[in-house]
DNA sequence: ATCTGAATTGCGAATAGTTCGCAATATGAT
DNA sequence: ATCATATTGCGAACTATTCGCAATTCAGAT
């Protein structure tokens, strides 16, 4: 299922800023930050580039990974992490399931940040997320 | 060796904030952010404790995790994760080496987020890091 | 103990990423 | 085509963090 089809199905209008966000993320091959999808898609505000992005994210349509403090989004097609320059930006795609890490040979010098969230027990007796 | 004596073996001046920031990291068993260390730390510039933590984590001696932008900060005396509620910002530690997950039963509604970032070939070549 | 040059601090202003309030507009169900 | 509602664009606001620079403090030499 196409994720416009996905949008509609949850209620979501069918928008031009949405549509071209969702374009782009498409062509994009790598990661994207919002700041650099506004400044492709001039013709939408900045506030609406933020507010599909986190509609996205919301719904998990997109991937996200901060990389110094800037959130980088890529359509969540399937399930898989990026492995980032720390100098040039450039990305590389690895599939999370599989045993795709051969491709770190192609970078040096690797540092990760693993984080995880979820609902403490106190917080779930509280109220149920 | 003490991160007191690692800094000074560094070459870095043993100054009141960089000892309080230390001290506070010490006593902290959880993760906490520049801006809550800057709360418990009124006697030095908020400019401090960032220009401080940034330096811990230049030199390797903070590990960071970074939660909805925010960099939290803990003392990287040794290797370990953490897993944060995402309503009370409650942590618990879990050591990445060993098979401490079962910890994580006490989370439900678990997220994660790997990044990775090393040096790519093209940017290898180009200079060493 | 004092001097001295360099490192570091505090301050306030600046920056960057992101969000908000609200009037104007576009959407899709009827 | 109409209408209620969701969504947009705009600019102002907010938050985390950094910067420039003069004043201060540190550590090593005297």
């Amino acid at each position: 299922m196409s994720i416009s089809t996905k949008l509609a199905k949850l209620g979501y209008k069918f928008t031009k800023p949405r549509l071209q966000v969702l374009n782009y993320l498409e062509k994009e091959k790598s990661l994207i930050s919002a700041r650099n999808l506004h400044k492709k898609i001039k013709a939408i505000d900045r506030a609406s580039v933020y507010r599909t992005l986190n509609l996205l994210e919301k719904e998990h349509l997109v991937n996200v990974e901060i990389i110094e403090k800037e959130k980088l989004y890529c359509l969540a097609d399937h399930p898989h992490h990026h492995i980032i320059c720390r100098k040039c930006g450039y990305a590389e795609e690895f599939d999370c399931d599989k045993n795709e890490f051969k491709k770190f040979y192609n970078f040096s010098n690797i540092h990760h940040q693993l984080t995880l969230t979820g609902i403490c027990n106190k917080c779930n007796t509280i109220t149920n997320e």
